[in-house]
DNA sequence: AAGGCGGGGGA
DNA sequence: TCCCCAGCCTT
């Protein structure tokens, strides 16, 4: 069996020589990270989930307040998920939370609430894919497997000049093949930690910072000086936009109609203000239909936008009292009660426009 | 292989 | 604006 996108690392490469610049570099500047404490093996997981797609800036105050709240797996595997809900809110990509979750209830069921470091028992875990798998081995565990994210790709792609399309996923496994051959089995955890740090502070995507990479010497592309070309990424389209009405409803006590989102989808399981589709469809029938009561509109004031990675909503607000008790769907809290339930920022643009 | 899935920061 | 970020899951 013959496999044509097989890499092979130049001959006159020093491997050794690569991995020390590397590491001692690593050692010397890495950042005092709040997850970098210890080498427990369920912070490093939870640290990974949340760095997924997510900068360091962002993750740091999340990271804080989750562990104060879900210090062990027992913990996080006893809380309700409405509660886990709200320590990720507005961290985004919520089945990251849901998927930690069901994997920590898990661990919790069949390991005791040990974080297994066996490789296929890990993978097995919701929400764990190459790249955290990967992360945890290495940095909880010291075992020398690759952990291929962005700033991998990017480093490496420079780093050996390799020219394939980061956005296809099979070039993804290019990169694992060329971590494996270049990591560190004295210290797999500093070796994979200080290439996505590398990415970070010196690799960057604009403007890399060659004169203070520790590995210059070892990096192809800044030899034939088109670092700034690399990596190869192809576009992705841009986002459809959709239009709402946002229904903020009182009741006659002054309380406001909220609801649960669906179990999946976009913001799956949060909680929102109702949204209605525009349409041709006048509001108060489309409320009629979907929530058996009877609206008056007061007034529409105040737009929202709010830009989600995959596609745009403009929402135009909309004040309304509705009549009577009962409602098929939804219910009214106090504006104090607001805050005990998850809302995803966009529901929280809204809120800022009522006031 | 392609698309869904958040939100923020930088240029 | 556009791109990027310590990606994973479903189809």
């Amino acid at each position: 069996m013959k496999d044509t996108t097989t890499f092979s690392i130049p001959v006159l490469f020093n491997v050794h020589s690569f991995q020390t610049d590397l590491i001692s570099w690593y050692l010397s500047i890495k950042r005092d990270l709040p997850w970098r404490l210890n080498q427990d093996p369920y912070r490093v997981w939870v640290s990974e989930i949340m760095l997924q797609q997510t900068q360091v800036d962002t993750v740091i105050p999340y990271f804080n307040q989750f562990m104060n709240r879900f210090p062990t797996t027992y913990d996080l595997a006893n809380a309700e998920e409405q509660d886990v809900l709200k320590s990720w809110e507005g961290l985004g990509y919520y089945s990251r939370a849901r998927n930690l979750h069901a994997a920590v209830k898990e661990v919790v069921a069949s390991y005791d609430g040990e974080v297994p470091h066996e490789k296929d028992k890990l993978k097995k875990l919701k929400g764990i894919g190459p790249y955290t798998l990967g992360a945890i081995l290495s940095i909880a565990f010291n075992q020398p497997e690759p952990a291929v994210d962005g700033n991998v790709m990017r480093v490496m792609s420079r780093v050996f000049h390799i020219e394939e399309d980061i956005a296809k996923p099979r070039t993804k496994k290019i990169f694992e093949d060329v971590v494996r051959e270049v990591i560190s089995h004295d210290d797999p955890s500093s070796f994979n930690q200080g290439l996505m740090e590398l990415g970070a502070l010196i690799c960057t995507p604009q403007k890399p910072k060659c004169d203070q990479c520790p590995v210059q010497e070892h990096c192809l592309a800044y030899e034939y000086g088109n670092q700034t070309d690399l990596p190869i990424k192809s576009k992705k389209k841009k986002q459809k936009q959709t239009d709402f009405y946002g229904l903020i409803i009182q009741n006659k006590h002054g309380e406001l109609l909220i609801q649960k989102r669906p179990s999946e989808g976009l913001l799956a399981n949060l909680w929102e203000f109702p949204l209605m589709p525009k349409s041709e469809l006048p509001i108060e029938e489309w409320f009629k239909q979907h929530y058996g009561a009877d609206l008056s509109v007061n007034a529409k004031r105040g737009q929202v936008r709010h830009v989600f990675s995959h596609v745009i909503w403009n929402i135009e607000l909309v004040f309304a009292q509705v009549e009577g008790e009962e409602i098929d769907y939804g219910q009214f809290v106090t504006a104090d009660q607001l805050k005990e339930y998850p809302f995803p920022n966009v529901q929280y643009k809204m809120m800022d426009e009522i006031l």
